[in-house]
DNA sequence: TTTCAGGCCTCCA
DNA sequence: TGGAGGCCTGAA
C-alpha cells in the first residue's frame, strides 16, 4: 500500500457525487473501485476540511504500486488539475455557489473509460443510484472478466462492446435493465460492428462529441453531457437533470453564468449537484 | 397504493 | 415540430 496526502480530494464526496457507480464505500473509510479491468482498494486515513475555501486535504492509502498510481490512477483521479483555481472563479456575491463549493470541495471529475461511461449513464436514466449499482454489478458478473484481488476475492471487470453485442435483449433484461436493455444492445452492436467509432469520438471537441453521442439509440442531451464530462473530460459540459433544473429555476432564474467559468462549468455543476443532494441545512 | 427517480423514444396532432 | 404518453422497477 502506498500513502498519499492530496489537496481538494475527498473520495467519500466523489463516490456520493454519482459520477462513478463502481466506486463504493464498503465500510467507514474503506473504498473499493473498479475501472475497466483495474481494481483498487483505498483507505481514508483522515484529513482537514476546515481550511479556507478550496484547500481541504486528506491522506489516503492506495493498494497499488507507485508506478501504477502515477501511470493510471493519478490521471484517472485528475490529480494534476488545480481545482482551487476553479473554485476561486466563483465570485463572493454568489453565496449559493460559494456554499456549494465549500461543501463539496473534495470532488474531482474522474477520467473514466468511454464505453463504460456510455453504458452506465444509459442505465442511469429514470433510475436511482442503488438500482444503477445493482444493474452494473449484474452486467459485469454476467459478461465481464473476473479480477482477483490480493485477498483472493473475485471482482468483475466491465464487459466490452463485443461481449454485450453478443447478448440478446432478453438476456440483458435479466440484468434488471428494463426498457434500457434495448438501448444498450443496439449501442453495443453499433460499436462492435464499427458503425459508431469510440476512438474518433475521443478526439472530437465537445460540440462534435455531444452530437455524435446523441446519434446513439437511447442517448439524449443529458446522458451525452454526462459522458462528455465524466469520460471525455470536456469540463465545459453542464448536464441538466431534474435536480439541476430545479436549482437553476430557484437560484439562477436569469440563467447560470456559464461564461464566467472559463470553460469549466461542468466542475461547478458537480459541486451544485452534490450540495443539493446532501446539504440538509438549507 | 401512488409517486418518482440523475430520460429517451415514439406517436400523433 | 412540439407535446403527451409509455417504459422497467423498487424505494419511500
Amino acid at each position: 500500500m502506498i500513502v498519499k496526502t492530496l489537496a481538494d480530494f475527498n473520495l467519500k464526496q466523489i463516490a456520493a457525487s454519482g459520477q462513478c457507480f463502481r466506486l463504493e464505500e464498503t465500510a467507514p473509510g474503506r473504498f473499493h473501485l473498479l475501472a475497466s479491468d483495474q481494481y483498487l482498494e483505498i483507505l481514508d486515513m483522515g484529513g482537514r476540511e476546515d481550511t479556507p475555501v478550496g484547500e481541504p486535504y486528506r491522506t489516503y492509502g492506495f493498494s497499488c504500486t507507485e508506478q501504477d498510481f502515477e501511470e493510471f490512477w493519478s490521471p484517472y483521479f485528475d490529480l494534476s488539475a488545480d481545482y482551487g483555481a476553479v473554485k476561486r472563479l466563483v465570485p463572493e456575491r454568489d453565496r449559493y455557489l460559494r456554499n456549494a463549493v465549500s461543501f463539496g470541495g473534495g470532488i474531482r471529475i474522474l477520467r473514466q473509460d468511454l464505453w463504460e461511461t456510455m453504458v452506465t449513464f444509459l442505465i442511469s436514466q429514470q433510475n436511482n443510484i442503488p438500482r444503477i449499482r445493482r444493474c452494473i454489478r449484474l452486467l459485469c458478473k454476467n459478461y465481464g472478466n473476473a479480477v482477483t484481488d490480493s485477498s483472493g476475492q473475485i471482482h468483475y471487470g466491465f464487459p466490452g462492446p463485443d461481449k454485450l453485442a453478443s447478448a440478446s435483449e432478453d438476456e440483458l433484461r435479466n440484468c434488471n435493465l428494463g426498457y434500457r436493455a434495448k438501448y444498450i444492445q443496439k449501442t453495443a452492436q453499433d460499436v462492435s460492428d464499427g458503425s459508431f467509432c469510440l476512438e474518433s469520438v475521443r478526439h472530437m471537441d465537445y460540440p462534435a462529441a455531444r452530437e455524435a453521442l446523441m446519434s446513439c439509440y437511447g442517448i439524449g442531451a443529458k446522458v451525452a453531457d454526462c459522458i462528455c464530462l465524466f469520460a471525455l473530460h470536456h469540463i465545459e459540459a453542464f448536464p441538466i437533470d431534474t435536480h439541476i433544473r430545479q436549482v437553476l429555476e430557484r437560484e439562477y432564474p436569469q440563467g447560470f453564468p456559464v461564461s464566467c467559468y472559463n470553460g469549466c462549468a461542468g466542475i461547478l455543476q458537480q459541486y451544485i449537484f452534490y450540495y443539493e443532494l446532501f446539504h440538509s441545512g438549507k
